[in-house]
RNA sequence: CGGGGUGUAGCGCAGCCUGGUAGCGCACGUGCUUUGGGAGCAUGGGGCCGGGGGUUCAAAUCCCUUCACCCCGACCA
């Protein structure tokens, strides 16, 4: 048994040139195989910048429509900032700048002419949104300010992989302004809501919100909440970030309006996003042996129709028959009519692909009146009824999307390990996250990550006690915390 | 920023040690036969050997230099 694998590896190995590393063997290695197969992305001649490819664009595409329909439903609203930021804006919010200035790109000229003022390319927009709602605001009517962004932002990182970390890349950042501390707090909490949402509903990804240590949190803010997904790995991937800023930046860029009561005031900010590294997250945490596995409710393409002998009387009619049906019923369909490749390559390719559903169908089931359904995520197969179609693929696309949710919260739960000493701290983050209790100081937290480069993650918002002492110095502790290695 | 590795056809590589003017597989074009798990045969097109400099009658190959990218560690969505 285990000599023919090796013979059929061996096989497909000569017959088609890719292959995928195995991801059990080596999970990084696996991850860069698939995203460059699967064409997600492609390297780009600028350095730590990747090309997002069609296919890879349309999964970003999908995450937009979910997360932008979410956005205008809690009452924000789209703008577009500039792109440059003059030096001196980025320097009013101390704390900020010591946070971004060591991975800011700047521009020096324009065309041949040195600038009086250097421009930061942005890597995040607080500091002109702070700007213009300094302008904008004048009375409490005004209040609050709830604005989005869709653009991307740049890093000046030394080390990249595609959707993780990129020099570049493309995100969504909010930014708010409100009249009270109760109403920003609100704000951040809901966003965040929002963000688990789309995780766990829409990815299939299962998320563990909370705050960030002071020492994790965002440059400048007064706090940040987080949610993190486990990967396969069991490493942890900061998929999103939510933050409350009170009044620093508005102090720092003199953010004020008049009150009810006729009296000068700070507002209070938020800013919160999520970038595409939501779709490595999505490769890491349901991507197989065969390559992408899409949840179907992001999946660009749903269901895929192979025919089966296309050279035939009726079967591409056939198909084209179906696609349209489906089409008609508001599935993503997609009938792969290429001439030149077999039924089996293109199994192969979609699979790669992670699309949920494939459809073949070829003259024997015509006949039949039938047509076979193969789900990605269990790779069974299932005989159907042409008449139940529009019944039957539905159901099964629901299913398929709460299957991977179970499957990557099984996951997920089983490495999560309570734990009381920095000997099961240390075990239990080489195979996923630690709970512990902590005394909330900082050099607790800057050992552990010294030892065993493991970083707390966030506090949960259940508080119930895992046990009364510090996992790392042993001291009353009353803060529950994770910790784990992290992407 | 430290350690390691790689640049030769669109992709994956061989050739380099021992210099003699470039080859294999896949992909691509055309034709025929195929099509229920990565099709077969025939035929065809495609390469300033990452850039610059040097040694030599002669450089993908030797020497110097430079650039880019990838992987692993310290900092970060």
């Amino acid at each position: 048994m285990a000599e023919q694998q090796t013979e059929k590896k061996a096989e497909k190995k000569q017959g088609f040139v890719e292959h995928i590393t195995p991801r059990d063997e080596d999970f990084s290695q696996w991850y860069t195989d698939v995203i460059l197969q699967s064409e997600l992305v492609d390297y780009a001649p600028v350095r730590g910048c990747m090309v997002i490819r069609p296919y890879g664009y349309a999964i970003w595409e999908r995450i937009q429509e979910e997360m932008d329909r979410r956005f205008k439903a809690t009452g924000h609203q789209n703008v577009y900032m500039p792109m440059l930021i003059p030096e001196s804006l980025l320097l009013k919010e101390a704390e900020h700048v010591e946070g971004f200035a060591p991975e800011v790109a700047w521009v020096t000229h324009g065309g041949n002419e040195q600038l009086q003022e250097r421009l930061a390319i942005r890597p995040t927009s607080e500091t002109i949104f702070c700007a213009m709602y300094s302008k904008w605001v004048s009375s409490w009517r005004d209040l609050p300010m709830k604005y989005n962004q869709w653009c991307s932002v740049m890093r000046w990182e030394k080390s990249t992989r595609p959707f993780l970390r990129t020099s570049e890349f493309l995100w969504q950042e909010g930014h708010t302004i409100h009249a009270t501390a109760q109403e920003a707090q609100e704000e951040t909490m809901q966003m965040l809501e929002v963000y688990r949402d789309v995780a766990e509903s829409e990815l299939a990804m299962p998320v563990l919100c909370g705050r960030k240590s002071e020492k994790e949190k965002f440059a400048g803010a007064q706090a940040t909440y987080s949610m993190e997904a486990m990967m396969q790995d069991g490493k942890a991937l900061q998929a999103g970030t939510s933050h409350n800023f009170g009044t620093n930046f508005s102090e720092a860029f003199d953010i004020q309006y008049l009150s009810k009561e006729g009296k000068l005031t700070y507002v209070h900010e938020t800013s919160w996003g999520t970038s595409t590294r939501l779709i490595g997250a999505i490769i890491m945490t349901h991507g197989d042996e065969r390559g992408l596995k899409l949840p179907p409710r992001i999946a660009p393409i749903q269901v895929v129709i192979v025919p089966v002998a296309a050279h035939k009387g009726g079967v591409m009619e056939k198909c084209e028959e179906l696609f349209a049906r489906l089409k008609a019923q508001g599935v993503r369909v997609k009938l792969d009519d290429r001439d030149t490749l077999s039924p089996g390559f293109k199994f192969n390719d979609w699979e790669l692909k992670g699309v949920p559903v494939r459809l073949e169908i070829g003259p024997r089931d015509i006949e039949s009146g039938q047509c076979v359904l193969f789900r990605r995520d269990t790779y069974e197969k299932e005989s159907v009824a042409l008449t139940d179609l529009e019944h039957k693929l539905p159901q099964l696309l629901e299913d398929i999307q709460r299957n991977m949710y179970a499957i990557a919260a099984k996951f997920r739960d089983e490495r999560i390990q309570t734990v009381h000493t920095l000997e099961e701290l240390k075990a239990a983050t080489q195979a996923g996250f630690a709970k512990a209790m902590w005394c909330g100081d900082r050099a607790c937290e800057d050992q552990i990550k010294a030892d065993m480069n493991v970083t707390s993650r966030n506090m949960p918002f259940d508080q119930s006690p895992v046990g009364d002492s510090c996992v790392c110095c042993g001291k009353k502790a009353d803060k529950v915390i994770y910790f784990a290695k992290a992407y």
